[in-house]
DNA sequence: CTTGACTCCGTACTCTAGTACTGGATATAG
DNA sequence: CTATATCCAGTACTAGAGTACGGAGTCAAG
């Protein structure tokens, strides 16, 4: 099945734009030009954005997909040692926004507790409220 | 004590760039030149700086920040829900990230089981394998 | 054969949070 | 007085992942 790079978006529910997109950052292969009509796209191109999606929600970044794909089938400890990296670093993330997410609950109960009309504790605690007196 | 902006960059640990730039978006007020001379940055400066940097780290954004700073003391129930707001995005984002980490466990595990060095089970996973046979 | 839809190609713009650079003015130390 | 360090103003660049636009070419239907 052949199709042009309009019916390619529509059939891998993407937007046009990001499938040339990845052609220009090199993720993804542009057919020749024929002499005559448009670049035409096989099916196979469906299932290469479908992977990039998929990973993308696994929380690779375009450039890792990229490796991802240059590697392919074969270098699995490469592959898995990839996996492994992103999932170090998105547990890194979740740790840094837990502690924010802790934070933010700590300022919020002080300020429902507290709840004066002159006065926000949140706004103080972002203070340098030197405040050495007391 | 009256600074430069070089001093008030170092005061605040911060790059002289990045003052320049939350003036310009307005984020920061920009002393009126005066006739003869540099720009005045009065210390109150630095706590502003600190105040912008503190809520940057509990995941406010510049633009929250601004709204923050222009409500200021008084508005204490809108500074609360804003940081409820907050608060909500970030427990998004750490619910998505979970998922991402559980399903990236997931296939690092069946990884390391099948270990083949044919087959990659996450190029698999990732792929479009039809695969309605089995 | 014309109209409308689509493609091609290149460039520019979006968002967020800055950083870098340039040329000219000013300040400070020796 | 001169050298060096800062400042000022404006613009351009960075990362990451796209989105938008404009003009020219092409295709398919009526």
């Amino acid at each position: 099945m052949k199709l042009t790079i309009g019916k390619l978006a529509q059939a891998s529910n993407v937007n046009i734009e990001t499938i040339r997109y990845y052609q220009r950052i090199g993720l993804l292969e542009e057919p020749s030009k024929p002499f005559h009509g448009y670049r035409e796209y096989s099916s196979t191109y469906i299932a290469r954005i479908h992977f990039i999606k998929r990973a993308q929600q696994l929380g690779f970044k375009l450039k890792e997909i990229e490796a991802l794909l240059s590697l392919g089938e074969g270098h699995c400890d490469d592959v898995r040692m990839l996996a492994e990296r992103i999932k170090a670093r998105i547990e890194a993330q979740i740790k840094d926004l837990y502690s924010i997410d802790n934070a933010l609950s700590q300022l919020i109960d002080a300020c429902l507790k507290e709840h004066s009309t002159e006065h926000c504790s949140i706004i103080d605690a972002l203070s340098d409220t030197i405040d050495k007196s007391s």
